[in-house]
DNA sequence: CTCACGATTAGA
DNA sequence: CTAATCGTGAGA
């Protein structure tokens, strides 16, 4: 399969596709590429490992109870913006904001599998091992130099979107959220999801 | 202003 | 298993 940057960007995800639930969005973006512009290259890679926040009433998500502050506000917008946090005082995270204004529900992308650009990513990481470039929320943020200036930006632009250019037939599967145990009533729902068998998912 | 802490990772 | 590391948010 020749993934090249013409290719994934006519097969470009539209904004509607984002206005639906959390799990919807989630499920129907896992074999997806995510495709974003580092200086004058292009990196992709193919989504193997997502998660789904359900906002308002997931003790979960950051916006938990409505809760609204200058690192949640973004949650709120329309869907099809991205919503990037630090933790750890050092990684970024990658979330999706889907769904309608007001509504903040989020799709965390937990992992990919290298396509396009791996040399670029190697370097941004500085790890060399394909297999641990991308194989955490966290990695592949570095390996595609994520970071706060991603804030609040759309998810369909030219220099950043989500592209479905084949779909090879895969099982789903299906389980409890990684590293939300102090979220008492929600921490037992099954919205992390991933395609079975794939070696970019990531360790437990 | 102060201070506890995290949707993780690397390393012992 | 634990330390790292700092912006954020809640509270004084």
């Amino acid at each position: 399969m020749i993934l090249d940057v013409r290719r994934l960007t006519r097969n470009k995800r539209a904004k509607g596709f984002f206005q639906r639930s959390a799990p919807d969005v989630a499920k129907s973006i896992l074999g997806d590429c995510i495709v974003i512009r580092h200086k004058d290259l292009f990196l992709a890679g193919k989504i193997v490992e997502v998660e789904s926040y359900l906002g308002i009433k997931d003790d979960a998500s950051h916006a938990f109870g409505e809760k609204f502050t200058e690192r949640t506000k973004t949650m709120y917008l329309c869907g099809g913006v991205v919503y990037v946090y630090l933790i750890y005082g050092k990684y970024w995270c990658f979330n999706i904001v889907v769904s309608k204004k007001g509504d903040p529900q989020t799709v965390f992308i937990r992992a990919l599998e290298p396509l396009v650009g791996i040399d670029i990513m190697k370097k941004n990481r500085g790890v060399q091992d394909i297999k641990k470039l991308t194989n955490g929320p966290c990695r592949w943020t570095q390996s595609f130099g994520v970071n706060k200036s991603y804030l609040s930006r759309s998810i369909i632009s030219k220099d950043l979107f989500i592209s479905s250019p084949y779909h090879k037939p895969f099982a789903i599967v299906k389980t409890r959220r990684v590293g939300v145990d102090y979220a008492i009533r929600s921490k037992g729902s099954l919205l992390r999801f991933y395609i079975k068998d794939n070696p970019f998912v990531s360790k437990r």
